[in-house]
RNA sequence: GGAGUUGUAGCUCAGCUGGCUAGAGCGUCUCAUUUACACUGAGAAGGUCACAGGUUCGAGUCCUGUCAACUCCACCA
């Protein structure tokens, strides 16, 4: 992040004269048709990767291009606050200072929150303009500003009224590095080699045993039962007897239950509620209690009595070492199997019982799967992929124990409800503000807000309509929306693309995008993501510096193929830039030619009329600019921008550099007018994809109008 | 367990609704030697388009199956 962009200084001349000359922005009184692409707001964490360089660089070009076809064009951008990643990092930074939350307090640790997003926003700011993005910088938007904490408010309040929302203990998927519950899009997996301990439980009263497999001993403690599968012969004479806890003498009921797998161990399960998803239902439906063994900071409760305190592996290595004491271990077996860790800090989650919010997901995602046809996804695909998710939605757990983010609008009395209960005979308040009011029940102002943030896709979900200034129903709303291009990595498709859809069809009533671009994943050569612990990442920040703007841009469309991944390293990153620098040195030499090496005679004659054509070369290269003409515009259209960039690259360089411009030079002066005509077409063709040069030399050339931006789309 | 994607030159990949001797960039080899441009030009070598069937006048492209690689979702006591 303290790195420094270099940028050249013809890119940073033009790119200033671009944006004081106001042709970014957009213009919701002009009469032109709109046409609006949404940037996906990069996360607030230093740089840019190469995967959001591409992102910058196919959303560019489609906003050059319709610009040029005479659209009144918004290319809206904006930063999001990223909720656990900002927080993860600040207090990272606090903690070598000898800092933390608790130490600072809400407001504190908030004051310097903001005082780093601005160090940071600053800094960040200068290098994502680097690309030549001709977004319209005045209508920023950052996801914590007041527009959009309106919005969200409103959001929140309609899921309220709507009845959408609850709070509740539910068991939840708990990261206890990051200290916040996260949902189950935000794991990933680790295959891990664990053991598996087949443990006895004595029954009351008999000699008898009943075995189960646990790869979790520690969380013995907090068994409250005990399934056996449906009908299993080996235990039928077991049903409605109670096993003795090994490890604290509990009394576990035993019963039978379909959830339980047969094959799996020994057919019996151990039942904690607190500690297992599956067990928290299975024990909700039997009308078990549910205990906790681990608290929320990964360590042992009072539960576990003399384990108390200790990490989760360390006391599973106490609480086996006492089974074995007792001799209530049968057997250990390997077993490998899928650790689910958070996807940000690679901590192991802890299923636990947790107050959360929850949104009811089915009736939007219904409504969305009716609109889904309205949509252009490419690759077309996806339109299944996310179908089949929104027809398999589960309720969004939307709050998040942290402070950086949209606190939850809810107040509750203190005195009157000091367990910050909810419901419509509750005392409590849903508002953005410390409510006014008095409580109904003591007709006092005891209002606490809750403690609790909004999950960052929240905020994200609603950012098509937040910035246009939703829910007031402006001018930019009207124009705008739904916004014509919206592009993404797939790998956000459910926790924020989803989200868009159903947000949008939920408040607005109409889908948020008419085309929905899903680029591939950039990956290195062994087909890994990039990322910086494996410190596989190419920087699109040294690539610009090395190769240019331009350069690097031309490399990237390469890789914009709809849906593919591609493979590549910094060698060939390098290699593909280099080729598209050489092709702009080849636009250098070919203007030189043209204009510099002009013949003494037609010196001050300006060719811009190109009449009837007799020569053969000048009627065939006539006619390849025309089919190239019609080649980038529809592949353009089709958003195919490998197909596009191909087609001026080998009409430029091997058709009229390397054929026509080699031919001319045996009738120079005659050649002229079709030489300046070819070129200075070329580069408006070119301009969408490199902006910087295509201006330079066409400023050089004859031409009429102030800017190669504010030409018109060249037609066949 | 469910869904999806990919398999084309040494490498990274294009190839649209099926249509002439299958393309690009890089790499390799030969030639050109100061040309608007060596950040160049001309040319060459290199592919049974994973495999096996099928549809068709015609398949890299469509269908079925097999093999391989990858991704996503669910589950994992």
């Amino acid at each position: 992040m303290d790195k420094v962009y270099k940028q050249q200084a013809v890119e940073e001349k033009w790119y200033k004269f671009w944006e004081e000359s106001g042709f970014f922005k957009a213009d919701p009184d002009s009469d032109k048709k709109p046409y609006s692409l949404l940037m996906p707001p990069p996360n607030l964490t230093g740089e840019l990767h190469l995967g959001q360089a591409m992102q910058h660089a196919i959303l560019d070009a489609i906003a050059r291009f319709k610009r040029m076809q005479g659209f009144d064009v918004l290319l809206l951008p904006g930063v999001d606050h990223a909720g656990i990643q900002f927080e993860g990092t600040l207090n990272k930074i606090l903690s070598k200072e000898g800092l933390t939350k608790g130490k600072l307090g809400r407001e504190k640790w908030l004051e310097r929150a903001w005082k780093y997003k601005e160090e940071v926003y600053q800094s960040f700011h200068k290098t994502w303009t680097a690309f030549g993005l001709s977004a319209d910088w005045s209508r920023e938007v950052f996801t914590l500003e007041p527009k959009v904490r309106k919005a969200v408010f409103e959001e929140f309040k309609k899921f309220w009224e709507e009845e959408l929302l609850y709070k509740g203990a539910y068991i939840i998927q708990w990261c206890p590095k990051c200290g916040t519950a996260i949902e189950d899009l935000e794991m990933e997996y680790q295959e891990r080699k664990e053991k598996l301990f087949f443990v006895r439980y004595q029954i009351k009263n008999t000699n008898d045993f009943i075995a189960i497999a646990t790869g979790r001993p520690e969380t013995i403690y907090a068994d409250t039962g005990i399934a056996v599968y449906l009908n299993h012969p080996k235990f039928a004479k077991l049903i409605s007897k109670n096993a003795i806890n090994p490890l604290n003498g509990n009394e576990l009921p035993i019963f039978e239950d379909k959830r339980v797998d047969k094959k799996f161990g020994t057919g019996a399960l151990k039942i904690t509620p607190g500690h297992d998803p599956l067990d928290f239902e299975i024990g909700k439906d039997h009308h078990l209690p549910t205990l906790h063994a681990v608290d929320k900071t990964g360590r042992m409760t009072e539960l576990t009595q003399d384990l108390v305190g200790l990490k989760i592996e360390e006391a599973r290595q106490k609480s086996v070492e006492k089974l074995e004491q007792l001799g209530a271990i049968e057997k250990t077996e390997d077993y490998i199997h899928s650790v689910p860790v958070c996807e940000r800090c690679k901590t192991t989650v802890e299923p636990l019982i947790s107050e959360e919010w929850f949104v009811k997901m089915k009736p939007l995602a219904e409504k969305a799967l009716k609109n889904m046809d309205k949509i252009n996804f490419l690759p077309k695909n996806y339109k299944k992929i996310l179908s089949d998710w929104l027809k398999e939605i589960h309720d969004w757990s939307i709050s998040r124990s942290l402070w950086w983010g949209h606190r939850i609008p809810v107040w509750y009395c203190q005195k009157c409800n000091p367990n910050h209960l909810v419901g419509k005979d509750k005392d409590m308040v849903i508002s953005i503000e410390q409510p006014d009011k008095n409580c109904q029940t003591c007709g006092q102002k005891h209002w606490v807000q809750d403690e609790q943030v909004l999950d960052t896709w929240f905020s994200s979900g609603l950012w098509p309509m937040a910035t246009l200034g939703w829910s007031d129903n402006t001018q930019e709303l009207k124009k705008y929306y739904p916004w014509d291009f919206e592009t993404s990595a797939p790998e956000i498709k459910f926790l924020w693309i989803a989200r868009m859809i159903m947000l949008g069809l939920w408040f607005k009533d109409e889908i948020p995008f008419k085309n929905m671009f899903f680029h591939g994943m950039l990956r290195d050569l062994q087909g890994r993501k990039f990322s910086k612990s494996l410190g596989n990442g190419i920087s699109p920040y040294d690539l610009v510096e090395k190769w240019g703007v331009d350069a690097t841009r031309m490399a990237l469309y390469g890789y914009s193929i709809p849906g593919r991944d591609g493979r590549t390293s910094r060698q060939l990153m390098d290699e593909r830039c280099k080729n598209f620098r050489n092709f702009g040195t080849k636009l250098k030499n070919i203007y030189r030619f043209i204009i510099e090496l002009k013949p003494q005679a037609i010196k001050n004659k300006h060719a811009t009329a190109v009449g009837n054509l007799k020569n053969t070369d000048d009627k065939k290269i006539m006619e390849e600019l025309n089919k190239t003409i019609q080649s980038v515009t529809k592949n353009l259209e089709g958003f195919k921008l490998h197909l596009a960039t191909d087609a001026l690259y080998e009409f430029i360089w091997h058709k009229f550099a390397d054929v026509y411009i080699e031919k001319s030079k045996a009738r120079r002066a005659e050649a002229q007018p079709i030489l300046e005509y070819v070129f200075r077409i070329s580069l408006e063709l070119l301009h969408p994809f490199m902006p910087f040069i295509t201006e330079e030399l066409w400023q050089k050339l004859p031409h009429k109008g102030k800017s190669i931006m504010l030409t018109k789309w060249p037609r066949a």
